[in-house]
DNA sequence: ACCGCGATGTATCGCACCGATACATTCGGT
DNA sequence: ACCGAATGTATCGGTGCGATACATCGCGGT
């Protein structure tokens, strides 16, 4: 999860730990925040994996406008070979795990990178997952309605209209993806 | 977390760890699952608190029916004098936790039960989070929507109107709550 | 009459992540 | 010159998730 998100942020460039966890709140938004407390083992982990290296040092390196007052013993991360391969093979699998909820995002964050094939499964793949859920819960809204005081109701309500933004959501992202990249239909097996 | 939805739904009557899950599922919509993996060991650590005690109604007992092997009987759960001393307290404090993601949605749950003056305490609390967090992401996105591709702008901005939606969604609530229980006005600390 | 299958039911294990915390450096403002 | 905020690296305990294991029960199909 971190991972994957590690992965495509180095894939731009190399990052010390501190710039990458403002780069994740940045590209994730509102969707996810991951702390250090996950950030650094993850980074420890990936290194030992080899997926990541360490490059000491020098700031000259970091992206932007440094102001060149050098000599920080920053650690900066880079990808290895390993691990662009990682990258694009995370990328590129779309398993069920995919449209879960955190999943998703990360996912969807480096959809620029991904196959459209895969970007259009992924979507999908959200999408159903996300009307199982919305069926689920207005049936049990059915049933129990009565049963619940006017909070509980709200908060039913609330989550059920967001889970239908989002669908909705989807559903142009699909159209538009469909429209740019034409291929031969699939057919959708739920 | 789960402590205080386990509290607040032993509050109603009492339940088996099965039905617990549904209620929880029902109770929560879409906001919180809660898999048996966090559900049993809750109960245990409840249980070893003096919160909770199990109360062995299961058929197998009862009825003159099959002695013949150790079946397992329904264990079922119910509040001591302790666990609903520790609702009432877990529902009066309403600290800055309980306005993150997934505090604020069990807390809500059982706002019946919940002391007005507490109620709008937590609304206003929730929705200033969410303001800081949208003027995080919102500044943020000012600064590098150049550098962004469509995609994770698209993230961004989805992200964002959700965020704007539940702010508006809170901002009537707490209308509502007003009208309700006229007291004296709070003067809105942001 | 039998089989199987999905729902009910209890429980554990490893893993990912969060929030708090600690500590050190550097930069900007007064 | 000094102080506080931002930058920067790192760990720890706790909480929850997903997968998995196992056992029983009621039901429909053949």
């Amino acid at each position: 999860m971190l991972e994957l998100a590690v992965l495509g942020l180095l894939h731009e460039s190399p990052l010390h730990g501190y710039e990458l966890r403002q780069r994740l709140k940045a590209t994730l938004g509102s969707f996810r925040a991951f702390s250090y407390g996950s950030l650094y083992p993850t980074l420890s982990r990936m290194k030992d994996a080899g997926h990541i290296a360490v490059d000491e040092g020098d700031a000259a390196v970091v992206a932007g406008a440094p102001a060149l007052t050098g000599k920080r013993g920053k650690v900066v991360y880079k990808l290895t070979a390993d691990g662009k391969e990682r990258f694009t093979e995370l990328l590129a699998e779309a398993g069920p795990s995919s449209w879960e909820d955190e999943q998703f995002g990360v996912h969807f964050a480096f959809f620029a990178k991904t196959d459209p094939e895969v970007r259009v499964r992924i979507l999908e793949g959200r999408r159903s997952r996300l009307e199982e859920r919305r069926e689920g819960v207005r049936t049990s809204l059915a049933r129990t309605r009565e049963r619940l005081d006017s909070y509980t109701l709200q908060l039913q309500e609330h989550g059920l209209e967001s889970v239908d933004r989002e669908v909705r959501w989807l559903t142009e992202l699909i159209e538009t993806e469909r429209n740019n990249t034409p291929h031969t239909p699939r057919t959708t097996t739920t």
